[in-house]
DNA sequence: GTAGATGCAAAGGTTTTGCACGTAT
DNA sequence: ATACGTGCAAAACCTTTGCATCTAC
């Protein structure tokens, strides 16, 4: 596989101590260029498409070793829960809201996380180390129409 | 079956509108008498430990119908979303929050979703209408051992 | 009597895994 | 050279569904 265009994603995979693979590469290209939030079933089709084939198991290895090394983050959006969806791990944490009509996640950031973690910690004691929130409602536009 | 322990139960399902039968009433009355959150697996091993049995897909059935009702809800508890757990419907609404230590789940109580709502209408003019979190960290008596 | 509920088994959809082969280091 | 990654197919896991039988109303 050529690897000129993959000349940074290859640097953040070697950075991360994994080996540097076709596959590898691949996904995590298609997970940073996308706009959208990828399933799995999603970035195997793209993998498809595209000339680099990736069998659906090595997939899901993959991204759960790009998960493990911090490159890409699982989320799910709405109530639908049966499936993640992957975008590149990103800073500061940011929240997803899907509209119930349009189906668009549209996304935005709070402090609502923090201010939680202080009033837990001061009210109960309890430390909060994860957070799994995910919104759903109707955006703006589709109110308007 | 004996009907006579299940009498209020049996109230609050006839006024839903739906028929009353033994099994409806079984996994009602383990969701509601369980102190814990119960997955489906876990209503189908105690109504197998009781007398009655019942299937695994009239349960699944079953909790589907009692939760369209509002008689209860379902719940995902820490980062673990393969599987829902099960409770009694109350409110106001509570939050669950999952200690990585001693795996209990502490539920609590925060305004923060009402302020998070009026946030989205006032910045973003987003109507939030559904909300999915879970927490995890380490709690207070964790903390002190 | 009839619409609706149940049990069983089969199928559906997603994710994981065993194993032989391939490849990055 | 060897530890690690991949592909394939099978299995695991959870949930849904078709159909015949049963039952609450």
């Amino acid at each position: 596989m050529n690897r000129s265009p993959f000349s940074i994603l290859e640097s953040e995979l070697r950075e991360t101590g994994l080996r540097v693979t076709a596959q590898r590469l691949q996904v995590l290209k298609i997970v940073s260029e996308s706009e959208e939030h990828l399933s799995v079933e999603d970035i195997h089709a793209k993998a498809r498409e595209q000339d680099g084939m990736v069998s659906l198991a090595t997939i899901y290895r993959t991204l759960k070793a790009l998960k493990d090394a911090g490159l890409v983050e699982p989320h799910y959006l709405g109530r639908n829960h049966q499936r993640e969806h992957f975008e590149r791990a990103r800073h500061p944490d940011h929240f997803h809201f899907k509209c119930q009509r349009c189906g668009r996640v549209h996304e935005f950031e709070t402090e609502l996380v923090e201010r939680l973690r202080d009033n837990l910690r001061l009210d109960k004691g309890w430390e909060l180390n994860d957070v799994c929130m995910c919104f759903e409602g109707v955006c703006a536009k589709c109110i308007g129409n």
